[in-house]
DNA sequence: GAATAAAATGAACACTGTTCAAGAAAAAGT
DNA sequence: ACTTTTTCTTGAACAGTGTTCATTTTATTC
């Protein structure tokens, strides 16, 4: 049994994931602390280093967890290609809607953890964040048949970011957020004027 | 001089916040240590808490102080009344990005910091943030006359969050946010589809 | 100018993330 | 099977936070 050890820290790495997936879930990403963490997974508190670079690391790995299930379910919310792309930009925006209400906690940790200054994200963890505007390209390009592929991408970011910041700060609870009983109506609002806007004017990209 | 107490107390509430500022601008709101705060501020280590609460306290004064000066920035960059609304929102979205860029950390840490769990904002700093969504009101107004007050200001917040949200990943630098040589004209591009979408289309408020 | 009240001080405390010498466990050698 | 060597695990110790509070210093009052 060549893989005794590779298994054994295998599985301490996803045992640590899980339990800092659970805090996060539990106390938000500020009430994850590394000795309630390793206790709830099992381990001492050294042992953490010995999976991880630091925390920080750790919280990557919840983030790309989080990022990869969102990915999937901005996927299967989307209809048919032929659909018009009205329709799949509101699909997109409701179901990115209920993953954040649904996941409130660990979708607050994908843009409220900052690394400490100086410190780059990893190279692994940065194609993860593509999931949140590649669905986006398609829908737009139907929509705006003059733009060249760079200009679609900054426009999905664009887009992307535009109804992310009316989820974010009703989520975070901010005095200017929308109240959440209203929040649907106001994105499926905002992404009504985007679309018709965009369908309408050609500005320079 | 009966004020002599008071006078003091005032200086060193205001030597505290200027010392609080700089520092957030210079090291970010991560950056803001108890310690170095007061080094600068030219008193003790526990004076700190005889002028404010608590380090959160403070950092709330600043930043009222920078919710002030952008409220002034947004006003003074506002049209003439009579403008049309689409100009009033550029110039709003304008100033509010251009702001956002020259006082990038102050700024941010409007919308990075976060009261510890359970702790309510106190009622003094919640009216501090209506800046941002009351000057919307007007021009969202003339844009959409069928909207009744209290929909305009709902559209207010979300109009608000939309550029907010462009500006936030950008400015954070994230994977997904706009480049920052692109960040104007993009924004530009989404209150140019904003606008003609409202204009355009009655929706449910 | 003495007595009293108020405020400033910084060492000490409680709580972080992180490290590392010492011990336990596994693998290799014979 | 036992020893040796390598590897990994452990949690006490460390460095760095925000906050408190007995003591000292300063300001006000009589």
């Amino acid at each position: 049994m060549g893989n005794s050890r590779e298994e054994k820290r295998a599985d301490l790495r996803a045992r640590l994931i899980a339990a800092a997936q659970d805090q996060i879930t539990q106390h938000g990403i500020t009430g994850l602390k590394a000795r309630a963490l390793t206790t709830q997974a099992g381990c001492a508190l050294g042992a953490l280093y010995t999976a991880f670079e630091d925390l920080d690391m750790l919280i990557l790995h919840v983030n790309a967890r989080t990022l990869a299930r969102l990915g999937e379910t901005l996927k299967a919310a989307l209809p048919a290609p032929d659909a018009p792309p009205e329709a799949a930009l509101q699909a997109l925006a409701s179901a990115y809607v209920d993953f954040a209400c649904a996941n409130r906690a660990l979708w607050i940790a994908l843009f409220e953890h900052r690394l400490p200054e100086g410190v780059e994200m990893p190279d692994w963890h940065r194609k993860d964040h593509a999931v949140l505007i590649e669905v986006l390209i398609a829908p737009l390009h139907a929509l705006r048949p003059d733009l060249d592929e760079a200009a679609l991408v900054m426009r999905s970011r664009t887009t992307f970011a535009a109804v992310h910041g009316v989820v974010l700060l009703a989520l975070q609870g901010r005095f200017v957020g929308v109240p959440l009983d209203q929040l649907k109506s106001e994105v499926t609002a905002l992404v009504s004027a985007m679309t018709r806007g965009a369908h309408l004017g050609q500005d320079a990209g």
